[in-house]
DNA sequence: GTGATCCTTCCACTCAGCGGAAGCCCATCG
DNA sequence: CGATGGGCTTCCGCTGAGTGGAAGGATCAC
Protein backbone atom coordinates (compact mmCIF):
# COMPACT_ATOMS: atom_id res chain seq x y z
CA UNK A 1 0.00 0.00 0.00
CA UNK A 2 2.86 2.34 1.13
CA UNK A 3 5.02 2.67 -2.15
CA UNK A 4 7.57 5.34 -2.71
CA UNK A 5 5.13 7.56 -1.77
CA UNK A 6 6.91 10.97 0.18
CA UNK A 7 10.23 12.75 -1.20
CA UNK A 8 9.47 15.95 -0.49
CA UNK A 9 12.64 17.72 -2.24
CA UNK A 10 15.22 15.22 -0.69
CA UNK A 11 17.47 12.92 -2.60
CA UNK A 12 19.23 9.94 -0.72
CA UNK A 13 22.26 11.56 -0.63
CA UNK A 14 20.74 14.66 1.09
CA UNK A 15 19.60 12.26 3.84
CA UNK A 16 22.57 10.23 4.29
CA UNK A 17 24.60 13.79 4.63
CA UNK A 18 21.25 14.79 6.95
CA UNK A 19 22.53 11.79 9.15
CA UNK A 20 26.23 12.63 9.34
CA UNK A 21 25.74 15.99 10.49
CA UNK A 22 23.18 15.07 13.01
CA UNK A 23 25.94 14.43 15.22
CA UNK A 24 27.40 17.59 17.00
CA UNK A 25 29.69 18.51 20.14
CA UNK A 26 26.67 17.66 22.25
CA UNK A 27 25.72 14.58 20.40
CA UNK A 28 28.87 12.38 19.85
CA UNK A 29 26.94 9.51 19.94
CA UNK A 30 23.61 8.59 18.99
CA UNK A 31 20.84 5.99 19.37
CA UNK A 32 18.77 5.02 15.83
CA UNK A 33 16.23 6.78 16.78
CA UNK A 34 17.59 9.81 17.64
CA UNK A 35 19.09 9.96 14.37
CA UNK A 36 16.49 9.44 12.53
CA UNK A 37 14.08 12.24 14.89
CA UNK A 38 17.45 14.59 14.15
CA UNK A 39 17.16 14.00 10.88
CA UNK A 40 13.89 14.26 10.33
CA UNK A 41 13.81 10.85 8.74
CA UNK A 42 11.19 7.77 9.22
CA UNK A 43 13.08 5.13 11.23
CA UNK A 44 13.03 2.64 8.74
CA UNK A 45 14.42 4.77 6.09
CA UNK A 46 17.13 6.12 8.83
CA UNK A 47 17.71 2.45 10.14
CA UNK A 48 18.52 1.37 5.74
CA UNK A 49 20.52 4.28 5.74
CA UNK A 50 22.61 4.24 8.94
CA UNK A 51 23.43 0.68 7.75
CA UNK A 52 24.96 1.70 4.74
CA UNK A 53 26.53 4.10 6.29
CA UNK A 54 28.02 2.00 8.78
CA UNK A 55 28.89 -0.44 6.28
CA UNK A 56 30.31 2.16 4.04
CA UNK A 57 32.43 3.03 6.59
CA UNK A 58 31.32 6.75 7.68
CA UNK A 59 29.82 5.72 10.90
CA UNK A 60 30.27 2.99 13.53
CA UNK A 61 27.88 1.16 15.56
CA UNK A 62 28.77 1.03 18.89
CA UNK A 63 28.58 -2.65 20.85
CA UNK A 64 25.64 -0.73 23.36
CA UNK A 65 23.92 -0.07 19.82
CA UNK A 66 24.71 3.83 19.55
CA UNK A 67 26.54 5.08 16.97
CA UNK A 68 29.59 7.35 16.68
CA UNK A 69 31.40 9.16 13.67
CA UNK A 70 33.54 6.75 12.64
CA UNK A 71 37.83 7.30 12.28
CA UNK A 72 38.12 6.75 8.56
CA UNK A 73 35.73 10.23 8.52
CA UNK A 74 38.17 11.73 10.85
CA UNK A 75 40.65 10.82 8.56
CA UNK A 76 38.97 12.24 5.18
CA UNK A 77 37.62 15.44 7.66
CA UNK A 78 41.66 16.47 8.49
CA UNK A 79 41.82 16.64 4.08
CA UNK A 80 39.79 19.82 4.44
CA UNK A 81 41.89 22.42 3.67
CA UNK A 82 41.89 25.23 6.11
CA UNK A 83 43.27 28.58 5.45
CA UNK A 84 46.98 28.73 4.34
CA UNK A 85 47.38 25.40 6.13
CA UNK A 86 46.92 27.67 9.26
CA UNK A 87 46.76 25.13 11.62
CA UNK A 88 50.34 23.85 10.57
CA UNK A 89 51.88 27.03 10.81
CA UNK A 90 50.81 28.13 13.91
CA UNK A 91 51.12 25.56 15.62
CA UNK A 92 54.50 26.31 17.26
CA UNK A 93 53.62 29.96 17.76
CA UNK A 94 50.96 28.97 19.84
CA UNK A 95 53.15 26.92 21.90
CA UNK A 96 54.80 29.36 22.83
CA UNK A 97 52.13 31.47 24.11
CA UNK A 98 50.95 28.59 25.73
CA UNK A 99 54.40 28.42 27.64
CA UNK A 100 55.07 31.63 28.33
CA UNK A 101 51.47 32.49 29.77
CA UNK A 102 50.21 29.16 30.98
CA UNK A 103 46.61 30.32 29.61
CA UNK A 104 44.14 28.58 27.45
CA UNK A 105 45.14 28.88 23.64
CA UNK A 106 42.73 29.62 21.07
CA UNK A 107 43.41 30.17 17.39
CA UNK A 108 40.24 30.66 15.25
CA UNK A 109 38.56 31.75 12.06
CA UNK A 110 35.04 33.42 10.68
CA UNK A 111 32.96 31.23 9.11
CA UNK A 112 29.62 33.24 8.17
CA UNK A 113 28.39 34.74 10.99
CA UNK A 114 30.08 32.33 13.74
CA UNK A 115 33.63 31.69 15.15
CA UNK A 116 35.25 28.03 14.03
CA UNK A 117 37.73 26.89 16.47
CA UNK A 118 40.77 25.36 15.22
CA UNK A 119 43.43 24.66 17.67
CA UNK A 120 43.07 25.35 21.52
CA UNK A 121 45.32 24.37 24.16
CA UNK A 122 44.17 23.89 27.45
CA UNK A 123 45.60 25.77 30.01
CA UNK A 124 46.88 25.39 33.28
CA UNK A 125 44.64 27.93 35.52
CA UNK A 126 41.26 26.37 35.97
CA UNK A 127 39.24 28.60 33.78
CA UNK A 128 35.69 27.08 32.68
CA UNK A 129 35.75 26.95 28.93
CA UNK A 130 32.94 25.92 26.16
CA UNK A 131 35.48 26.07 23.05
CA UNK A 132 36.60 22.61 21.14
CA UNK A 133 38.47 22.09 18.35
CA UNK A 134 36.08 22.19 15.77
CA UNK A 135 33.07 23.42 17.49
CA UNK A 136 31.36 26.81 16.02
CA UNK A 137 30.45 29.86 19.21
CA UNK A 138 29.16 32.75 18.25
CA UNK A 139 31.04 36.03 17.35
CA UNK A 140 30.25 38.31 19.94
CA UNK A 141 30.98 37.02 22.98
CA UNK A 142 34.29 35.77 22.97
CA UNK A 143 37.42 37.44 22.49
CA UNK A 144 38.61 35.83 19.21
CA UNK A 145 35.36 36.00 18.39
CA UNK A 146 34.89 40.00 18.59
CA UNK A 147 38.04 40.62 16.87
CA UNK A 148 37.32 38.15 13.98
CA UNK A 149 33.85 40.35 13.75
CA UNK A 150 35.93 43.69 13.65
CA UNK A 151 36.95 42.77 10.99
CA UNK A 152 34.26 41.29 8.89
CA UNK A 153 32.31 42.66 6.00
CA UNK A 154 29.56 45.18 6.57
CA UNK A 155 26.96 42.88 6.15
CA UNK A 156 28.34 39.47 8.27
CA UNK A 157 28.69 42.57 11.19
CA UNK A 158 25.20 43.34 10.49
CA UNK A 159 23.51 39.65 10.75
CA UNK A 160 25.71 39.18 13.59
CA UNK A 161 24.68 42.05 15.58
CA UNK A 162 21.28 41.06 14.94
CA UNK A 163 21.23 38.03 16.91
CA UNK A 164 23.19 38.80 20.51
CA UNK A 165 22.28 35.69 22.57
CA UNK A 166 23.08 35.91 26.26
CA UNK A 167 25.13 33.55 28.22
CA UNK A 168 26.45 35.58 31.01
CA UNK A 169 25.48 38.95 32.95
CA UNK A 170 28.20 40.30 31.38
CA UNK A 171 27.21 38.76 27.37
CA UNK A 172 27.29 42.81 25.09
CA UNK A 173 23.68 42.07 24.07
CA UNK A 174 23.09 45.35 23.09
CA UNK A 175 24.20 46.33 19.47
CA UNK A 176 25.08 49.99 19.95
CA UNK A 177 27.15 49.29 22.62
CA UNK A 178 28.88 46.09 20.49
CA UNK A 179 29.67 48.35 17.31
CA UNK A 180 31.23 50.89 19.75
CA UNK A 181 33.66 48.04 20.79
CA UNK A 182 34.31 47.19 17.49
CA UNK A 183 35.72 50.14 16.62
CA UNK A 184 37.88 50.49 19.87
CA UNK A 185 38.98 46.83 18.23
CA UNK A 186 40.01 48.22 15.70
CA UNK A 187 41.55 51.75 16.52
CA UNK A 188 43.92 49.40 19.60
CA UNK A 189 44.29 46.32 17.70
CA UNK A 190 43.02 43.74 20.24
CA UNK A 191 39.72 42.73 21.92
CA UNK A 192 39.31 41.73 25.59
CA UNK A 193 36.58 40.14 27.42
CA UNK A 194 35.24 39.91 30.64
CA UNK A 195 33.10 36.95 31.69
CA UNK A 196 31.05 37.56 28.46
CA UNK A 197 30.58 33.76 27.23
CA UNK A 198 31.35 31.89 30.56
CA UNK A 199 31.76 33.27 34.05
CA UNK A 200 35.13 33.27 35.48
CA UNK A 201 36.73 33.63 32.11
CA UNK A 202 38.37 36.91 30.43
CA UNK A 203 40.03 37.09 27.56
CA UNK A 204 42.30 38.89 25.11
CA UNK A 205 42.74 38.12 21.10
CA UNK A 206 44.16 39.86 18.15
CA UNK A 207 43.96 39.61 14.80
CA UNK A 208 46.47 37.94 12.32
CA UNK A 209 47.32 39.80 9.14
CA UNK A 210 49.61 37.95 6.92
CA UNK A 211 50.15 41.59 4.76
CA UNK A 212 50.73 43.62 7.44
CA UNK A 213 48.43 45.99 9.56
CA UNK A 214 46.31 47.20 6.33
CA UNK A 215 46.20 43.72 4.99
CA UNK A 216 43.17 41.58 5.57
CA UNK A 217 42.21 39.19 8.58
CA UNK A 218 42.73 35.66 8.29
CA UNK A 219 41.95 34.11 11.87
CA UNK A 220 42.69 35.68 15.33
CA UNK A 221 44.53 34.14 18.52
CA UNK A 222 43.41 34.55 22.14
CA UNK A 223 43.89 33.22 25.41
CA UNK A 224 41.86 32.75 28.09
CA UNK A 225 42.78 33.52 32.26
CA UNK A 226 40.54 34.07 34.98
CA UNK A 227 41.40 37.53 34.81
CA UNK A 228 43.01 40.21 33.02
CA UNK A 229 43.69 42.51 35.99
CA UNK A 230 47.65 42.20 36.28
CA UNK A 231 48.69 40.79 33.17
CA UNK A 232 46.99 42.30 30.71
CA UNK A 233 50.09 43.91 28.98
CA UNK A 234 52.24 40.77 29.42
CA UNK A 235 49.33 38.57 27.97
CA UNK A 236 48.76 41.39 25.36
CA UNK A 237 52.78 41.67 24.37
CA UNK A 238 52.71 37.39 23.45
CA UNK A 239 49.84 37.37 21.68
CA UNK A 240 51.27 40.38 19.03
CA UNK A 241 54.45 38.34 18.72
CA UNK A 242 52.69 35.18 17.98
CA UNK A 243 50.38 36.90 15.53
CA UNK A 244 52.72 38.24 13.58
CA UNK A 245 54.95 35.54 13.15
CA UNK A 246 52.10 33.67 11.89
CA UNK A 247 51.60 36.16 9.25
CA UNK A 248 54.89 36.21 8.46
CA UNK A 249 55.22 32.43 7.81
CA UNK A 250 51.74 32.08 5.99
CA UNK A 251 52.92 34.94 3.17
CA UNK A 252 56.77 33.19 3.26
CA UNK B 1 17.70 3.54 -24.31
CA UNK B 2 20.39 3.39 -21.64
CA UNK B 3 17.92 3.84 -18.53
CA UNK B 4 19.15 1.98 -14.88
CA UNK B 5 21.06 -0.91 -16.39
CA UNK B 6 23.82 -1.73 -14.10
CA UNK B 7 23.94 -1.08 -10.77
CA UNK B 8 26.17 -3.94 -9.64
CA UNK B 9 25.91 -4.11 -5.50
CA UNK B 10 26.07 -0.27 -5.43
CA UNK B 11 23.52 2.07 -3.56
CA UNK B 12 23.84 5.63 -3.71
CA UNK B 13 25.02 5.69 -0.22
CA UNK B 14 27.86 3.79 -1.49
CA UNK B 15 28.89 5.74 -3.99
CA UNK B 16 28.20 8.81 -2.27
CA UNK B 17 30.56 7.65 0.37
CA UNK B 18 32.86 6.39 -2.02
CA UNK B 19 33.72 9.66 -3.70
CA UNK B 20 34.10 11.35 -0.02
CA UNK B 21 36.77 8.56 0.21
CA UNK B 22 38.54 9.23 -3.14
CA UNK B 23 40.24 11.79 -1.31
CA UNK B 24 43.52 11.21 0.82
CA UNK B 25 47.13 12.76 1.69
CA UNK B 26 47.78 13.17 -1.67
CA UNK B 27 44.53 13.81 -3.25
CA UNK B 28 43.20 16.60 -0.93
CA UNK B 29 42.03 18.84 -4.20
CA UNK B 30 40.21 16.34 -7.10
CA UNK B 31 38.28 17.38 -10.42
CA UNK B 32 34.96 15.75 -11.74
CA UNK B 33 36.88 13.09 -13.22
CA UNK B 34 39.54 12.29 -11.20
CA UNK B 35 36.79 11.83 -8.28
CA UNK B 36 35.11 9.75 -11.36
CA UNK B 37 37.92 7.78 -12.05
CA UNK B 38 38.60 7.01 -8.28
CA UNK B 39 35.17 6.11 -7.55
CA UNK B 40 34.88 4.21 -10.19
CA UNK B 41 31.69 6.15 -11.65
CA UNK B 42 30.26 6.96 -14.94
CA UNK B 43 31.22 10.56 -15.38
CA UNK B 44 27.41 12.20 -15.39
CA UNK B 45 27.06 9.80 -12.00
CA UNK B 46 29.48 11.47 -10.21
CA UNK B 47 28.83 14.59 -11.65
CA UNK B 48 25.38 14.50 -9.97
CA UNK B 49 26.33 13.41 -6.97
CA UNK B 50 28.99 15.66 -6.36
CA UNK B 51 26.80 18.40 -6.96
CA UNK B 52 24.41 17.00 -4.40
CA UNK B 53 27.79 16.36 -2.04
CA UNK B 54 28.43 19.81 -2.36
CA UNK B 55 25.23 21.34 -1.81
CA UNK B 56 24.81 19.54 1.40
CA UNK B 57 28.20 20.84 2.71
CA UNK B 58 30.16 17.61 2.32
CA UNK B 59 32.42 18.67 -0.06
CA UNK B 60 33.27 22.66 -1.64
CA UNK B 61 33.95 23.60 -5.04
CA UNK B 62 37.20 25.56 -5.34
CA UNK B 63 36.90 28.77 -7.69
CA UNK B 64 39.60 26.58 -9.89
CA UNK B 65 36.77 23.81 -10.48
CA UNK B 66 38.45 21.03 -7.70
CA UNK B 67 36.43 20.17 -5.49
CA UNK B 68 37.65 19.73 -1.85
CA UNK B 69 36.33 18.69 1.30
CA UNK B 70 34.66 21.19 3.18
CA UNK B 71 34.97 22.74 6.80
CA UNK B 72 31.65 20.87 7.59
CA UNK B 73 33.02 17.80 7.25
CA UNK B 74 36.17 18.49 9.10
CA UNK B 75 33.96 19.59 11.99
CA UNK B 76 32.34 15.94 11.99
CA UNK B 77 35.15 13.78 11.49
CA UNK B 78 36.70 15.68 14.85
CA UNK B 79 33.57 14.07 16.77
CA UNK B 80 34.46 10.43 16.23
CA UNK B 81 35.66 9.12 19.31
CA UNK B 82 39.48 8.33 19.67
CA UNK B 83 40.27 5.80 22.39
CA UNK B 84 39.91 7.51 25.33
CA UNK B 85 39.84 10.72 24.78
CA UNK B 86 43.73 10.27 23.90
CA UNK B 87 44.48 13.10 21.69
CA UNK B 88 42.96 15.45 24.80
CA UNK B 89 44.90 13.92 27.74
CA UNK B 90 48.17 13.63 25.82
CA UNK B 91 48.39 16.64 24.19
CA UNK B 92 49.77 18.21 27.66
CA UNK B 93 52.72 15.07 27.51
CA UNK B 94 53.23 15.62 24.63
CA UNK B 95 54.55 19.21 24.77
CA UNK B 96 56.82 18.20 27.76
CA UNK B 97 58.84 15.72 24.99
CA UNK B 98 59.12 18.42 21.99
CA UNK B 99 60.12 20.95 24.60
CA UNK B 100 62.51 18.75 26.15
CA UNK B 101 63.73 17.27 23.20
CA UNK B 102 62.80 19.44 20.22
CA UNK B 103 62.55 16.35 18.17
CA UNK B 104 59.37 15.59 16.23
CA UNK B 105 57.09 13.89 18.46
CA UNK B 106 54.44 11.50 17.29
CA UNK B 107 51.44 10.13 19.11
CA UNK B 108 50.00 6.55 16.82
CA UNK B 109 47.33 3.79 17.43
CA UNK B 110 47.08 0.77 15.69
CA UNK B 111 44.02 0.46 13.07
CA UNK B 112 44.41 -3.15 11.70
CA UNK B 113 47.29 -3.94 9.84
CA UNK B 114 48.56 -0.28 9.78
CA UNK B 115 49.36 3.11 11.70
CA UNK B 116 46.69 5.90 12.27
CA UNK B 117 48.80 9.25 13.31
CA UNK B 118 46.69 11.01 16.04
CA UNK B 119 49.08 13.58 16.64
CA UNK B 120 52.11 14.96 15.47
CA UNK B 121 54.48 17.83 16.86
CA UNK B 122 57.30 19.29 14.09
CA UNK B 123 60.44 18.90 15.88
CA UNK B 124 63.26 21.81 15.34
CA UNK B 125 65.82 19.54 13.54
CA UNK B 126 65.38 18.97 9.70
CA UNK B 127 64.13 15.58 9.88
CA UNK B 128 62.09 14.49 6.76
CA UNK B 129 58.93 12.96 8.00
CA UNK B 130 56.26 11.50 5.73
CA UNK B 131 53.74 11.16 8.58
CA UNK B 132 50.58 13.75 8.57
CA UNK B 133 47.90 13.65 11.64
CA UNK B 134 45.14 11.37 10.44
CA UNK B 135 47.52 9.46 8.30
CA UNK B 136 48.06 5.80 7.44
CA UNK B 137 51.81 3.97 7.63
CA UNK B 138 52.34 0.45 7.21
CA UNK B 139 53.29 -1.01 11.13
CA UNK B 140 56.89 -2.47 9.90
CA UNK B 141 59.03 0.63 9.38
CA UNK B 142 58.33 3.38 11.78
CA UNK B 143 58.75 3.35 15.07
CA UNK B 144 55.77 4.12 16.93
CA UNK B 145 54.37 1.19 14.03
CA UNK B 146 56.85 -1.80 15.44
CA UNK B 147 55.59 -0.42 19.05
CA UNK B 148 52.37 -1.26 18.11
CA UNK B 149 53.09 -4.19 15.89
CA UNK B 150 54.80 -5.73 18.78
CA UNK B 151 52.07 -5.69 21.04
CA UNK B 152 49.47 -6.89 18.38
CA UNK B 153 47.14 -10.02 18.23
CA UNK B 154 48.84 -12.77 16.43
CA UNK B 155 46.37 -12.47 13.41
CA UNK B 156 47.45 -8.50 12.83
CA UNK B 157 51.24 -9.83 13.21
CA UNK B 158 50.92 -12.52 10.73
CA UNK B 159 48.46 -10.26 8.39
CA UNK B 160 51.34 -7.29 8.68
CA UNK B 161 54.53 -9.60 8.27
CA UNK B 162 52.91 -10.85 4.97
CA UNK B 163 53.55 -7.38 3.13
CA UNK B 164 56.58 -5.37 4.04
CA UNK B 165 57.08 -2.63 1.74
CA UNK B 166 60.47 -1.55 1.49
CA UNK B 167 60.79 2.35 1.44
CA UNK B 168 64.40 2.30 1.58
CA UNK B 169 67.73 0.28 1.62
CA UNK B 170 67.38 0.08 5.40
CA UNK B 171 63.59 -0.93 5.33
CA UNK B 172 62.99 -4.46 7.28
CA UNK B 173 61.57 -6.83 4.38
CA UNK B 174 62.85 -9.90 6.27
CA UNK B 175 59.66 -11.55 8.22
CA UNK B 176 62.31 -13.76 10.22
CA UNK B 177 64.10 -10.65 11.02
CA UNK B 178 61.37 -8.29 12.25
CA UNK B 179 59.95 -11.49 14.81
CA UNK B 180 63.11 -11.08 16.20
CA UNK B 181 63.06 -7.09 16.72
CA UNK B 182 59.52 -7.76 17.91
CA UNK B 183 60.67 -10.05 20.78
CA UNK B 184 63.35 -8.15 21.55
CA UNK B 185 60.63 -4.71 21.89
CA UNK B 186 58.49 -7.13 23.97
CA UNK B 187 61.47 -7.62 26.38
CA UNK B 188 62.80 -4.10 26.49
CA UNK B 189 59.78 -1.84 26.36
CA UNK B 190 60.85 0.34 23.38
CA UNK B 191 61.56 0.02 19.34
CA UNK B 192 63.93 2.32 17.47
CA UNK B 193 64.23 2.50 13.72
CA UNK B 194 67.15 3.58 11.68
CA UNK B 195 66.25 5.09 7.84
CA UNK B 196 63.83 2.49 7.69
CA UNK B 197 61.20 4.42 6.48
CA UNK B 198 63.01 7.76 5.32
CA UNK B 199 66.65 8.21 4.67
CA UNK B 200 67.89 10.83 7.54
CA UNK B 201 65.83 10.02 10.27
CA UNK B 202 65.27 7.80 12.84
CA UNK B 203 62.86 7.24 15.69
CA UNK B 204 62.30 5.90 19.27
CA UNK B 205 58.84 4.74 20.39
CA UNK B 206 57.72 3.35 23.54
CA UNK B 207 53.95 1.82 24.61
CA UNK B 208 51.35 3.35 26.27
CA UNK B 209 49.73 0.89 28.76
CA UNK B 210 46.79 2.48 30.82
CA UNK B 211 46.98 -0.84 33.33
CA UNK B 212 50.23 -1.27 34.43
CA UNK B 213 53.26 -2.95 32.13
CA UNK B 214 51.51 -5.69 32.05
CA UNK B 215 48.57 -4.47 30.26
CA UNK B 216 47.25 -3.94 27.01
CA UNK B 217 48.98 -1.43 24.60
CA UNK B 218 46.43 1.28 23.48
CA UNK B 219 48.81 3.22 21.84
CA UNK B 220 52.25 4.83 20.91
CA UNK B 221 54.52 7.56 21.58
CA UNK B 222 58.02 7.82 19.51
CA UNK B 223 60.00 10.55 18.52
CA UNK B 224 61.72 10.95 14.82
CA UNK B 225 65.58 12.88 15.07
CA UNK B 226 68.68 12.73 12.78
CA UNK B 227 70.24 10.01 14.33
CA UNK B 228 70.15 7.98 17.80
CA UNK B 229 74.10 7.58 18.75
CA UNK B 230 74.52 10.36 21.11
CA UNK B 231 71.03 11.05 22.91
CA UNK B 232 69.34 7.53 23.20
CA UNK B 233 69.37 7.50 26.58
CA UNK B 234 67.92 10.62 27.12
CA UNK B 235 65.42 10.93 24.69
CA UNK B 236 64.03 7.38 25.69
CA UNK B 237 63.93 8.62 29.62
CA UNK B 238 61.83 11.50 27.97
CA UNK B 239 59.31 9.29 26.30
CA UNK B 240 58.87 6.66 29.32
CA UNK B 241 58.20 9.41 31.45
CA UNK B 242 55.39 10.90 29.17
CA UNK B 243 53.83 7.66 28.63
CA UNK B 244 53.38 6.66 31.82
CA UNK B 245 52.09 9.63 32.39
CA UNK B 246 49.45 9.28 29.49
CA UNK B 247 48.97 6.03 30.95
CA UNK B 248 47.84 7.17 34.37
CA UNK B 249 45.81 10.15 33.11
CA UNK B 250 43.88 8.25 31.39
CA UNK B 251 43.02 5.71 34.06
CA UNK B 252 42.17 8.02 36.06
C1' DG C 1 40.53 25.36 -37.88
C1' DT C 2 41.06 20.86 -35.81
C1' DG C 3 41.61 17.95 -32.16
C1' DA C 4 41.77 16.83 -27.41
C1' DT C 5 40.06 17.20 -22.78
C1' DC C 6 37.04 18.15 -19.58
C1' DC C 7 32.50 19.42 -17.88
C1' DT C 8 27.42 19.65 -18.29
C1' DT C 9 22.81 18.51 -19.82
C1' DC C 10 19.26 15.41 -21.76
C1' DC C 11 16.17 11.78 -21.35
C1' DA C 12 13.74 7.12 -21.56
C1' DC C 13 14.00 3.13 -18.82
C1' DT C 14 13.45 0.59 -14.60
C1' DC C 15 14.85 -1.14 -10.21
C1' DA C 16 16.55 0.91 -5.85
C1' DG C 17 14.55 3.22 -2.46
C1' DC C 18 10.53 4.08 0.21
C1' DG C 19 7.96 3.82 4.64
C1' DG C 20 3.48 1.98 6.82
C1' DA C 21 2.63 -2.05 9.06
C1' DA C 22 3.86 -5.77 11.69
C1' DG C 23 7.02 -8.57 14.26
C1' DC C 24 10.94 -8.82 17.82
C1' DC C 25 13.58 -8.20 21.75
C1' DC C 26 14.22 -6.82 26.24
C1' DA C 27 13.44 -4.08 30.03
C1' DT C 28 10.16 -2.49 33.60
C1' DC C 29 6.16 -2.86 36.42
C1' DG C 30 2.02 -4.21 39.01
C1' DC D 1 4.26 -13.84 35.22
C1' DG D 2 1.65 -11.58 31.98
C1' DA D 3 1.20 -6.93 30.42
C1' DT D 4 2.88 -2.78 28.73
C1' DG D 5 6.03 0.00 26.26
C1' DG D 6 9.99 1.62 23.91
C1' DG D 7 13.36 0.79 20.57
C1' DC D 8 15.09 -1.92 16.86
C1' DT D 9 14.51 -4.88 12.72
C1' DT D 10 12.19 -7.02 8.86
C1' DC D 11 8.66 -7.28 5.27
C1' DC D 12 6.92 -5.98 0.96
C1' DG D 13 4.29 -3.76 -3.09
C1' DC D 14 4.44 0.53 -5.33
C1' DT D 15 6.75 4.05 -8.12
C1' DG D 16 9.57 8.09 -9.19
C1' DA D 17 14.47 8.89 -8.13
C1' DG D 18 18.43 7.39 -9.94
C1' DT D 19 20.83 5.80 -13.95
C1' DG D 20 24.39 6.36 -17.68
C1' DG D 21 24.92 6.39 -22.94
C1' DA D 22 24.74 9.90 -26.03
C1' DA D 23 25.10 14.47 -27.33
C1' DG D 24 26.17 19.24 -26.54
C1' DG D 25 29.33 23.02 -24.61
C1' DA D 26 33.33 25.14 -22.97
C1' DT D 27 38.15 25.72 -23.01
C1' DC D 28 42.74 25.19 -24.36
C1' DA D 29 46.75 23.90 -27.47
C1' DC D 30 48.85 23.82 -31.65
Amino acid sequence: MAGRVSTPGATVVSRALALLFAFDEQHRRLTLSELAARADLPLPTAHRLVGELVAGGALAKRSDGAYVVSRKLWTVGLLAPLPSGLRETAGPFLNDIHAATRATVHLAIREGIRTLYLERLTGRASVPVVSTVGSYLPLHSTGVGKVLLAYAPADVQEAALAQLTRFTPHTITHAGRLEKQLIEIRERGYATTTEEMTLGACSVAVPIRPLGPDGPVVAAVGLVVPNLRSHRAALLAALQVAAQGIGRSITA
